[in-house]
DNA sequence: AATGAATGAGTTTTCATTCAT
DNA sequence: TATGAATGAAAACTCATTCAT
């Protein structure tokens, strides 16, 4: 990375950010250069000195966001914590990005989680799920779980779980209320972890 | 809606289809009109006797499919049998559209179901989640499932890990075969429903 | 002409007539084949079979009217009245088409008295101005005009002014009522006239 | 209206001078937006900087005429001299700027004049008809013109016979020489003054 | 760094015309 | 005669990107 002057750090920070807020109200191809400058308050030839691409834009959003996210994902896959537990930390984690930063949640469900072209451009995309799935192998391993389910399909379960419920908030189909993301969480790792949950597993009886 | 003569309504599913596959490959807004007359054999001045505009081809195309899945649910709903049985047989019916027609699959997920654009337009493509959310709720009410969970965040849990597996199948991620749908289908259920399950419920302890 | 049918010649001036409302209140470039159709309730492959393309729709309804409209002139112009009323005669013809064809009149006005593409196609456009300087010109012979000014001038301002008058009924500029047309030509009668007259000004008295 | 730069302002000219000029020869509508760029010798794209549309340079170009000339004939409407004289020199400027700018005379007399479109956007259009109106109404209540005349009808007139001097230049029907444009001048108000004189027609004598 | 004028490839859409039925 | 499905040339307009200043 190159060595920048603060000013121009600034600047770059400002097209990133105003990149964002358009990208999530209006997506990624309908948003045009000249709305992200303007959005910024800066000419859009400018942009061009910062991102070699439009395309540049919306993947340095999402590296950006996704590497943090990943780190903190690696650190509670590698706490000592149970496997509930871990899962319930990293559902938080993306949940509660949602209350902090709205828009590039909306940008990420919507113009890059479902995106063929990012996602080739993109590995790292599906490395939370990777991560989930891990996790819970380990929590069959240790018994914590039961281990009579794929623990991949449950993995994608999980995170699809999560990724609906912000979609939900992106798309304004559920309350988003001060407490919203804290239910969903709770909900969330009641219901499927009690699902993975190695005891007295329910009686089904067809 | 007007009525047609046989071959002109044969030219018109040439073309749905045709729009299809094309926007399966290439994505909605990266697919060009042309592309999908020479997909499906035509003149691109022929999509226009059908369709007023490219947007509103994926309009239909979504309606088409969609109206016949809504049916399918409501007659699920309306049976007598279990929660955890409607349940199963709305995951099947969802997750098997993807084996008989996987391109129509891709497009929905791609380019509808997370589009804000479609989604304004289009009101209907919430109602599989509704009623996924009132089998949960009858469930509770029967005593079939615990109570102490939110019905409409659990159905909306156990509709994204539905989205979820179909976006890995579409998105190549997981492995796609014979029996993947089965499995996918006993996986999803197992776990969610017994998380739902009303006995031994999972001693949880924060 | 080919000899038609009796049913033929019938649908030939349904089109033609529903072509005139078209073209008059959509102008000929904004009018599409389709229009007329609809407005004649055929279908527009029909309009094929009776003419060549739009630009013959156009063409007929000028000479159709047109070859009328010369015919009178021509019949003015040989009369044995005098100048004067010679030119009241052809301003009352010209306009009084007003009343009786307004859509046709506006087609003349608006697409064909000063569209270049036609006037290249029809010589005939400028006939009745030809009528009208001759006119002038004769009475400038006999005495009944001064001859101290151009006929050839003379003849397009008057002209001019009959066919403002008719640009004004058609933008609705001035009012359009029963006896509008005949106050028009005696206006337009009474100053021109006067100012061709020989000698002391025109004593007019009704 | 925005600032803009020198440089900038130029461009903008080149293209409107070019759009006159092709307007001129191949009429609006059958001039391509690429044609007026071509003439202009800048990409067809460059016209969008400026204008919002092709319709948007046509609007521009009759404003920007006739802003012009509605102000010169507000003065003439003012200065104190006989309605005779504002008339001849009303006549003289609207026929003046066939000498000095054809092309921009041809567009207002093919495109603008009679066409309804643009007669809707453009309420201006009339100023002259009514300028020239009001002349004569003075001249009516001042007894220079004998009153038992319609003043609205023949300002019709006149300008008519104006802008049929103009179209027979346009469309080359009369002959176009040095001093083509004075003899039209004074057959105009040779002829139609007489007829407005209120005394003993006109003794003229150069 | 910053601007915004300039470019032009690319896309949708329109619509006169043809033609099989 | 009559229909309307089918064609495809043409045209307006968009917008990412470049580049002179």
């Amino acid at each position: 990375m190159v060595e920048r002057s603060a000013g121009a750090e600034e600047k770059r920070r400002l097209i990133l950010d105003a990149a964002v807020r358009v990208f999530a109200h209006k997506g990624f191809h309908t948003s045009r250069v000249g709305d992200i400058a303007e959005e910024a308050g800066v000419a859009h030839g400018l942009l061009y000195h910062y991102f070699a691409s439009k395309d540049e834009v919306l993947d340095t959003i999402f590296r950006e966001t996704w590497s943090e996210l990943l780190t903190e994902i690696d650190e509670i896959e590698a706490s000592p914590e149970s496997a509930r537990d871990q899962l319930q930390r990293v559902a938080s984690r993306l949940l509660g990005g949602w209350r902090e930063h709205p828009d590039v949640i909306r940008v990420l469900v919507r113009e890059i989680a479902r995106s063929a072209e990012v996602q080739q451009r993109i590995g790292e995309l599906v490395k939370p799920i990777e991560s989930i799935q891990r996790i819970i192998a380990r929590g069959q391993q240790t018994g914590e779980f039961r281990d009579d389910f794929d623990s991949r399909l449950a993995g994608i379960v999980f995170y699809g779980g999560i990724e609906e419920v912000l979609s939900g908030w992106v798309l304004g189909q559920i309350p988003d209320g001060e407490d919203a993301v804290e239910a969903a969480e709770r909900t969330l790792i009641d219901v499927v972890c009690a699902g993975f949950a190695a005891t007295p597993a329910p009686t089904v009886e067809y």
